[in-house]
DNA sequence: GTCGTTTATTGATCTTGCGCAAACTCCGGA
DNA sequence: TCCGGAGTTTGCGCAAGATCAATAAACGAC
């Protein structure tokens, strides 16, 4: 197997205080993966056995209720940790990851983690103020869905996707990864009928154009001010 | 002022593998205070310059929306950490905590966190897996956000707190901290309203029996059917 | 190309639970 | 003891959004 390059890492957040010497060591423990679109990076229950990088791609962490309902908790974009709740000391995953575009993880076993803490600087603090910052959008997230009606949780839901993923095309801001109005209305706590009725009024809106699986905002302004953000 | 006995906090879990030596280190850096009911702890946005440990009472911890709204995002029991977003490296305090019945806290300035993760065998990994154990919590609560109806969301909300603070009654399990309807309604994202007509209904069905701020559940295994647990 | 599946749209109807309003009860303080 | 405020109950009407239902468009497999 070809060694990887160590510009895929040297960059990222959780290992930019490293020398090359460092990134070196840590890549050649990793195990690259690629993740068609769809495919499952890990189950929700299975043994937390590894972590991983996502280098490139888009994953979608999901839980599914007893009664068979899924909820999508929240979207990662490259260059993320993913599956650390092994390292928080869960004995398995707490949620799946579904790959939502075609993506390429790097895993390392679980028991490296205490290992990088330790010896990588800037890790354990990269660590902790990553899931300072989870916290603070799950508590959001628990916010908006106590507090705000539909077309406002959509609104902003749509929002959050152009800015963690937009890219510019003509038009607009593009969300970087396939998504379905059932996706939408898993994160939202509503039902694929009514997202579809929201995106098409806004069409008509002129506030954003959808094709299949993709959506175009075209005036992010006017989604500030349907999601309720008061400023 | 009088010492703190060390057998204030020697039993509690954050703690538990320290000898009585690093119990009273501990607790000579601290600083205890009373709250009264109703009082507030620290401040959502205010600068988080300490970490606290609850060792009698119940603290709510909760966020303001900009429109007004108030969320209850938890309650915790005595004995467990709290307002260690500082830890996490952000800079303020992401929500208030408010004493729900007087209470009783102990207070470190926050650089002394790290010195506690390095010093303390036991105290790192106890607030992972605590902060683990939290975001569980968190994907519970937004999951339960998501699917589940009005009454089942009460009901579990009810549920949560009789097995986290419950106390034997004569006739049931009372909730062990001062709790409104409104509080309920601010938990689970509904109204007052519909909190007292939900309390009401089972009350004339047996399951519950409820003074003013104080609920007593006589009938704890109806009220899991009702919250759609499928187990 | 054709078939089957997945995704999206849209209408009609029904239900949940919210908004509003009014009254009542409990409790603490003057 | 009375008063005032906080907490609670309950009724009624309405609207947001779920559910049911049917169709259409897009795509992949063959």
């Amino acid at each position: 197997m070809a060694k990887l390059d160590e510009s895929l890492i040297a960059a990222l957040a959780p290992f930019q205080k490293l020398d090359r010497h460092q990134i070196r060591e840590i890549l050649d423990q990793a195990v690259p993966k690629r993740h068609d679109e769809g495919s499952e990076i890990f189950r929700e229950g299975e043994e937390a056995d590894r972590f991983f990088l996502l280098l490139d791609g888009f994953v979608r962490v999901v839980r599914t209720t007893p009664t068979g309902e899924q909820v999508i908790l929240r979207h990662i974009p490259p260059g993320q940790l993913i599956g650390i709740a092994p390292a928080l000391g869960r004995p398995t995953y707490p949620a799946s990851a579904l790959s939502a575009s075609e993506s390429l993880t790097l895993a390392w076993p679980v028991r490296l983690w205490a290992v990088f803490l330790e010896r990588y600087p800037g890790f354990a603090s990269h660590a902790m103020s990553a899931m300072g910052q989870r916290f603070q959008e799950l508590h959001d997230h628990v916010t908006e869905l106590a507090t705000k009606a539909v077309e406002q949780r959509v609104a902003a839901c749509v929002l959050r996707m152009v800015n963690q993923s937009g890219r510019k095309v003509e038009g607009g801001i593009e969300i970087a990864f396939p998504v379905t109005r059932a996706n939408i209305a898993e994160m939202t706590g509503t039902t694929l009928h009514t997202v579809s009725r929201l995106l098409s009024a806004w069409e008509r809106d002129g506030i954003v154009e959808s094709r299949r699986k993709h959506i175009v905002v075209t005036a992010p302004h006017r989604l500030v001010i349907l999601s309720g953000a008061t400023g």
